[in-house]
DNA sequence: ATCGGATTTGAAGGACGATTCAAATACGTC
DNA sequence: GACGTATTTGAATCGTCCTTCAAATCCGAT
């Protein structure tokens, strides 16, 4: 039993206890005490604090992919040169490894987005924002003549996220051949082609 | 009550059943009796067939991946201009539609795969072959000068593949702007330069 | 036409999860 | 330090799903 706590700061980890639940168990295989133990608590107080758990679930989810998506923000933050910049959001947007905690909790989605409103919403604002983070640095890429794109912006940043994305998938699903450290270079592949720009991984 | 059938085709039956019904609820939200009433059937009598579900379930999903890759191989056969080969390719690893079936019984797999071997081995075979593919396409269309390959065909096809895939999650999520035929051309665009070729539509 | 085995039903039992709620407990506040 | 309220527990209830199995039914073989 986990101290008692107040509302606020017990909903905050209620999100937390189901984001470790639902990636265990799988966003339809969650059970109330599934949550209840992640939390340390009784399911009568999980249920105190939401009478629903399919709302918890979706904080969850959503809450999830917010962290992801400021993490990505994050680090890039530091950078200015668009080259350098891109080969890091490359980086950031694929799983440190098979069990990497963030990309499993997307991937769990895409399936569910197909039956569920919700997390269709959920999942597509997440794709049209990252989509809007690449086009950004592709086009200032293109403006400090850095980059000579080969077309739309808009479609190559398309694109990206959407390697990004699949490659994410075969990572968690521990494809014996790619790793995200050829995840990368594929991409980057693509990359290179369209931006006309060697894109060097950072020598540290 | 559907009729009574002998042990093959019923376990044919069962697992078209399973396969509506996985598209109904979900791989994890399938019960019994949905399998069952998919089938006109109760339950005792399909767990006559299939002591244990999840054999039964797995059994529809590779049924379905099964069916999905050979209706590609097909579309393909009897082309043999590789250009229309590649565009055709491309179209048949997209979904017609955010409902259609192929595609939707195999997204369902995505998160699954992270935490079921299984899933995740009949996942990463299917990627395997589909890269096979598209690299036999490319390949061809190298050597008979049609094709100008930016680089490695692996490398292409992975990302062909790669590039299919992502968008079939986006088009199933039903994204407001990204549709077929806008995924068939981001990826078109992406094959036009790595090939050199023009690939335009097929006119008819 | 009957026999025999294979298939299916339907009901009963048991396990599990969600939900409710009174009682207990801990915390902030005065 | 006591009070009042917010939080949590634990047990009881209800519904759902899985499983089992004897009985019924159907089909093919003889």
């Amino acid at each position: 039993m986990s101290s008692r706590k107040s509302r606020a700061d017990r909903r905050v980890d209620l999100i937390e206890a189901a984001r470790r639940a639902i990636l265990r168990y799988g966003t339809q295989g969650v059970h109330l005490n599934h949550v209840a133990e992640e939390a340390g608590l009784t399911s009568g107080a999980v249920l105190y604090h939401y009478p629903d758990l399919s709302e918890l679930l979706v904080e969850a989810h959503h809450a999830g992919m917010e962290r992801f998506y400021e993490l990505r923000v994050k680090r890039v933050s530091g950078l200015s040169d668009p080259a350098q910049k891109l080969v890091v959001t490359i980086r950031s947007g694929l799983p440190v490894g098979p069990d990497d905690p963030g990309v499993r909790l997307l991937n769990e989605l895409g399936g569910a987005a197909a039956r569920n409103r919700v997390y269709a919403v959920l999942l597509t604002t997440l794709y049209d924002r990252q989509v809007a983070m690449y086009q950004s640095i592709l086009d200032t890429g293109a403006a400090l003549g850095v980059f000579t794109l080969t077309g739309d912006s808009v479609v190559i940043a398309r694109n990206l996220v959407a390697l990004e994305d699949a490659y994410g998938y075969r990572i968690t699903a521990r494809h014996p051949v790619i790793g995200p450290d050829q995840a990368a270079e594929l991409i980057l592949s693509y990359a290179r082609t369209v931006t006309g720009n060697m894109l060097e991984a950072p020598v540290n």
